[in-house]
DNA sequence: TATTGTTATACTCTATAACTATA
DNA sequence: TATAGTTATAGAGTATAACAATA
């Protein structure tokens, strides 16, 4: 009969470390700064990007539209966050962060990348996202 | 300013990853077999041990023992584990598959080890798993 | 008629706390 | 008094569906 030994088991493997790694950064997002992570990911990519649209948010932190818009209405009501007319689609509008989001992401990113950097070395973390990034278009394509 | 870029930051692409693999299987498992992750977390390492106690199993599993007895309660339902008196303690007991639980787990465990195989080679699957365990250590004493 | 975004609802997973029975 | 396990309850994350406004 086929074995499986769950403790070699890579999806397993894979889910045991991504929730260690989720838990402690999320406690630490939330006791320090009050976000949750789907928060803290719209404040990452507005910090890259200037102002966008909902959907394209979505698309760049692979959240779906409902979990982008309950997280932009925590972060406007904080201030974090703003919103501007979009001219092209009346339906739309763009986001972005205010001067108090860019300082907060002034906070944040400092720590999240000390944090990274205790995990693993540059060039593990390098080694680790290329298996990931295979793993993930395997997923998708599974069936 | 520190920069972060959230397309190569370790823990959303480990998340992004495990939540792609974790989403397929678990539908997978649900679909074909009427399991849940943890119910089959469950069956696997009862295969490899005969009889346990709840506890034992979720020191195994990393499951809580809330987790650990819903599941169990699900799977004896089903008539796919038993349960024996544990002479040593009686506020605990042993677990194990039965006879249709073992059938099931001959049934699952090939094509779990098929679906793992399609996601990396199995080189890759040994670099991958240092570098998870590496993580969970490093994740463990982060704070 | 289709699409963007919001709201309502529900289901899963997880964590805390209260409970029971045994030690 | 402490521990093994169960049950109740609430929180976060996620998914479906219905809806409003605009295309």
């Amino acid at each position: 009969m086929a074995r499986l030994k769950l403790d070699t088991f890579l999806p397993y493997r894979l889910s045991v470390a991504s929730n260690a790694v989720s838990n402690r950064i999320a406690e630490s997002y939330r006791k320090r700064f009050g976000l949750k992570v789907a928060e803290w990911r719209l404040i990452a990519i507005l910090a890259e990007h200037d102002r966008l649209t909902p959907q394209a948010l979505g698309g760049m932190t692979r959240m779906d539209k409902i979990a982008v818009s309950r997280a932009a209405a925590a972060l406007q009501e904080r201030g974090l966050i703003e919103t501007d007319r979009n001219p092209g689609d009346g339906r739309s509008h763009f986001l972005s962060l205010t001067a108090d989001g860019v300082g907060l992401y002034g906070e944040i990113a400092p720590l999240a990348l000390s944090l990274e950097s205790r995990l693993l070395t540059s060039a593990e973390r390098s080694q680790l996202a290329a298996l990931l990034r295979k793993i993930e278009t395997a997923a998708d394509r599974l069936s």
